[in-house]
RNA sequence: GCGCCCGUAGAGGAGUCCGGUCGUCCUCACCUCCCUGUCAAGGAGGAGAUCGCGGGAUCGAAGCCCGUCGGGCGCGCCA
């Protein structure tokens, strides 16, 4: 028997590390309790630490004192347990636990720390609100569900880690402290004491800093960093969060995909046990949205989107026939196998899904042994009929969803269709992970709002030819999907200043502001710069993933609530006044909301 | 900035649509007692709640109306 990772001057072994190996052993164990089951004589103690959970046993005969002092003992209150381990009777193992073939019969009982009775039970059939979870995070964690998060993340970081480091990267560290960009989204802003009215930027991503890396001659960088972006929160997306940064000199997009590839195909491979194949697909933009209506498709099932626009030229199906007179009208439609079965109600809800992801409508089609049922059928001839369900590949049994209108409508209705219908019809193989690469977005986005062109990646990637007409120009950028969602992003940068240049002048920037904001770079540019690329990678959204939970609160130690409160800390909080005056920070309270008179009844 | 859902003993839930019978119930935790092989132990008994908060209409509110706070999900936003 080897001596224990986890001895200390306290304890000779961790809870959840004995086995029948151990039996006969003198061992000491520390812990908590996590259930007492008191028989009158006999008692049992569940002792719990990080790995596991061991059964320890007090025998009124065998240890009087010890006996006495578990009958005192609440739950999670930490005690140190000297004993020996012994082979439980026969018929008396537990293999629910791993330890489940041994017990440690207790000689002496020493209690190291009381607890007050928690406020939600330290199990995992976790029953408690989010709220309160967050407020005794530390109490939280102490779930081995939470352990298990902890653990995938940390592998996480050490097989990229590994990964980068066989492949020749460099880790270095870029400043939390730095300054503001113009573009992107909304900065989180540190006042300067020293420059009372400036402000520090906390990072968005290492961008440009990771660029001048490799300007700097250090040809391959990685990082492993927090980045902050202060925008609305959801369940995969928060507004602190970690990402791996890559940045690789003399390399083009297949380099990049080369490096990531394998890495992600071993991800899978070592947290969940899964073979897949590399090199992963490559879909360009504009096929991925005309197959699936978004740029973070779910591969994991069928259901593609089919160009209906040809099938109902010349209708006389008032509805269809306008929209495709507009400029931009398009009409697609996609078939969900068994949506037949759908009840009325079921299909309203598809509906209004549609409707509430700002389609004008949806049309379903029931498909039947001879004929179609749905709402339009009187509208339409039976070329139209055929041609949909021949174009959408629909069979008997199937529902067949059509919506009409401006192409980016008609596709982010059809998407979330498909995955509500995915989702509803039990479509999605449980076990599958499908990666995809999707390239050669554009270059350029029109923003109504701004009124002006804007970058679709960033304002650094590179154009994929000469070609910058911003209506036209496409990028040599590339993001990658798994199973629905985008894990990260990346590009070929630009490396000469002249092309630079151009790109920020067609983002509307001025000469002086293109000084002002991106000096430094281009001057770092004219003193050499090599061809370079990378990506950004997202790890919470990675361990998410690879833990199978919901939200990257599952998946982080100390995360915030939706709104950016930390119940446990009580951040954010007022600072106080002498704070406020060294930084030269006057704060103006929020104006007053309306208050309007209770409205009674006449 | 907006929309939707949730808030009832320490935890989770039922009750709210359709006001009076409701501070009524269920599971777990907690307290007391019984019990020498359980493992989500079991058995008997007990305590614990201004129904998130404020206001309103009503003879009467957990329930209806308005506001507000907290949590969640989504839209906008997220180069």
């Amino acid at each position: 028997m080897s001596d224990s990772l986890y001895r200390t001057t306290m304890r000779t072994h961790a809870c959840g590390e004995l086995t029948a190996e151990h039996v006969d052993a003198a061992v000491v164990l520390c812990g908590w309790v996590a259930s007492r089951r008191d028989h009158g004589g006999v008692t049992f103690i569940d002792l719990r630490d990080r790995e596991g959970i061991v059964q320890i046993v007090f025998h009124p005969e065998d240890a009087a004192d010890a006996h006495a002092a578990a009958q005192r003992l609440g739950a999670e209150d930490v005690v140190r347990v000297t004993g020996s381990v012994r082979a439980r009777p026969d018929g008396m193992t537990n293999l629910q636990l791993r330890t489940g073939e041994v017990e440690l019969a207790a000689a002496s009982l020493e209690i190291l720390s009381e607890a007050d009775t928690p406020p939600f039970p330290i199990e995992d059939r976790i029953e408690a609100g989010e709220e309160l979870r967050l407020r005794y995070r530390y109490l939280d964690l102490r779930r081995q569900e939470m352990t298990e998060v902890l653990r995938i993340r940390h592998s996480i970081n050490a097989i990229t880690r590994d990964h980068m480091e066989s492949l020749g990267f460099l880790e270095v560290e870029t400043p939390m402290l730095t300054r503001s960009t113009p573009e992107g989204a909304r900065d989180f802003l540190v006042p300067s004491r020293v420059w009372p009215g400036t402000f520090y930027a906390l990072p968005q991503s290492p961008q440009q800093l990771k660029q001048l890396l490799m300007v700097a001659g250090q040809d391959r960088y990685y990082q492993i960093v927090r980045c902050l972006r202060d925008e609305a929160p959801r369940a995969d997306r928060s507004f602190e969060f970690t990402q791996l940064d890559v940045e690789m000199s003399f390399a083009d997009q297949e380099d990049v995909f080369a490096v990531i590839e394998p890495l992600y195909a071993r991800y899978v491979r070592e947290i969940r046990g899964v073979e897949v194949e590399t090199p992963f697909p490559r879909i360009p933009y504009d096929e991925m949205l005309a197959r699936f209506g978004t740029d973070k498709p779910d591969l994991r099932y069928g259901m593609e989107l089919a160009d209906l626009a040809p099938v109902f030229d010349g209708t006389g199906f008032n509805a269809f026939g306008s929209v495709l007179a507009t400029e931009d009208g398009a009409i697609k439609g996609l078939a969900a196998p068994g949506g037949g079965q759908l009840s009325r109600k079921e299909l309203d809800q598809l509906v209004q899904d549609a409707k509430g992801r700002g389609a004008a409508g949806l049309v379903w089609m029931v498909v039947e042994a001879e004929s179609v049922r749905s709402p339009v059928e009187k509208h339409l001839s039976k070329e139209e009929v055929d041609g949909t369900l021949r174009a959408t590949d629909a069979s008997e049994g199937d529902l067949v969803c059509i919506v009409a209108d401006q192409i980016g409508r008609a596709n982010v209705a059809l998407d979330g269709v498909r995955r509500n219908l995915a989702d509803r019809l039990g479509l999605i193989p449980e076990g599958e992970w499908r990666y995809a690469w999707y390239t050669d977005p554009p270059l350029f986005d029109w923003s109504e709002e701004e009124g002006k062109w804007v970058a679709n990646h960033h304002p650094f990637s590179a154009p994929a030819t000469d070609d910058l007409d911003p209506k036209t120009a496409k990028a040599k950028a590339y993001d990658l999907v798994l199973n629905g969602f985008e894990v990260g992003g990346g590009s070929i940068r630009i490396h000469r200043p002249e092309v630079q240049r151009k790109v920020f002048e067609v983002l509307g920037l001025s000469q002086p502001e293109i000084e002002e904001k991106f000096g430094h770079l281009l001057r770092a540019f004219r003193y050499g710069a090599p061809p370079h690329g990378g990506i950004a990678m997202g790890m919470d959204r990675i361990v998410m993933l690879m833990a199978g939970k919901e939200a990257i609160r599952d998946v982080t130690a100390f995360p915030k609530a939706q709104s950016g409160s930390d119940p446990l800390t009580g951040a954010p909080a007022p600072a106080d006044d002498g704070q406020l005056r060294e930084l030269g920070i006057q704060v103006i309270p929020p104006p007053a909301k309306e208050q309007r008179p209770p409205i009674g009844r006449e």
